[in-house]
DNA sequence: CTATAATGTGAGTAATTATTCACATTGTCA
DNA sequence: TGACAATGTGAATAATTACTCACATTATAG
């Protein structure tokens, strides 16, 4: 087989009732995923939790890498939509620059924090898949140009390659999230106790101020 | 079995030649690893490699996870030595802060690209294995002591909470590195072509100054 | 209505891999 | 030197898992 096409679905569904087959399997996957961990997952337990027999799913999908590429491209195009809107919002309100900043961290934190057992998973395997490699590249130019538009016109701006910031600014906030969620896996939420509750949000409230630090006093003056 | 027990050694070499059996399958591991990718090593294909057959690697591991986790703890036990050489090191000198803060980010760098694939395939796995948490926590705690006393009794200082800022200086540090290896990894040395060479060097430079200036810009006034 | 294309099924097969265990070799120590 | 412990061996087995294929069902177009 052309090793290329190993990663992707082998053919696209065109009625109706294929294309919820496709989203079961990748609904089921999602969930087995952030179960059992890549490793554990199996394409039958993904099958059987989809309600969906073996075979279909090998109609689609020619193995588990297939899936979990589909996965990640889905999440990539979440992670740009959300971007997106932060930063149109920005740009509408009146904002100081470090509110702008503010409001980015906490999208970003909350988008991470979406599902973080997949997104942990995903993250986890992703550089491994170098078929994605196009994809996170024009991933990555997209985030860079929207960062680049928020912030270019800031009179106090310190830094002057705005690309490179762009990437430290991705890569830091990614690394706190990426904290973040191993943290927040490791002492689950056991107990409603709004006590407890508002320490963890007494928590991330510091991680995030200490972040906003970080970026603001590396962007401008 | 103890679930517990399932990823360490089953007993302790004794004898010379037995030392020399766990170091054979440790080293061949990480080789085998760095070629293949941890979930494509064997057990079976690490005994081959490293010469010994594949009962007596069951003797001493119970399972693939020991033996990565065999190795992360080495790397930790290495990473510390480093970090407090760099440290003790600085302390001697009358160099600045500015001068300290870049010989540390200089010593990280070299620690992760000493060998940058199987660097990455253990720390991809690291936060998987619950049982090297503990390890994990002493590393931090240690390097945070560390990083504490080498920054604690500079005047400028502008951050309080310095626990928090060992902690924070590590995850970006740690994510510049990852980043690293992972662009060197997608574009590896091809030729020894010197004009190449001194571009790989003067990009290293411009990402090593640019994290400086993250770094001391969060923790001096 | 009917021919055919699209989709769904799941028992069965092939391949891979982990792991054991009965036995061989080597070291230690009294 | 001999007895016992430590270590080494690898064919054989067990377990897991990916993946196929012959056939059934459902949709669609003419």
């Amino acid at each position: 087989m052309d090793p290329e096409k190993q990663f992707f679905p082998r053919k696209l569904p065109s009625q109706e009732r294929s294309k919820d087959t496709v989203e079961a399997i990748l609904t089921a996957a999602a969930h087995i995923f952030a179960e059992l961990g890549y490793a554990a997952s199996t394409t039958n337990k993904i099958a059987v939790r989809a309600g969906v027999s073996i075979g279909s799913l090998y109609q689609y999908f020619p193995n588990k890498d297939a899936i979990i590429v589909s996965l990640t491209e889905r999440m990539f195009r979440e992670g740009l939509k959300m971007t997106e809107a932060i930063v149109k919002d920005t740009e509408k309100s009146q904002a100081t620059f470090r509110q702008k900043l503010r409001r980015f961290i906490e999208g970003m934190v909350a988008l991470h924090m979406k599902n973080p057992k997949l997104h942990k998973i995903i993250t986890d395997h992703a550089p491994n898949l170098h078929v994605l490699s196009d994809t996170a590249w024009h991933y990555e130019k997209e985030f860079s140009k929207m960062f680049t538009a928020m912030v270019e016109k800031e009179p106090d701006l310190r830094v002057t390659n705005l690309s490179l910031s762009a990437t430290f600014v991705m890569l830091l906030t990614d690394a706190i999230c990426h904290w973040l969620i191993q943290l927040s896996l490791q002492f689950p939420e056991e107990n409603k106790d709004p006590e407890n509750l508002k320490q963890r949000q007494a928590f991330l409230t510091q991680i995030i101020d200490e972040l906003e630090d970080v970026l603001f006093r590396y962007l401008v003056k």
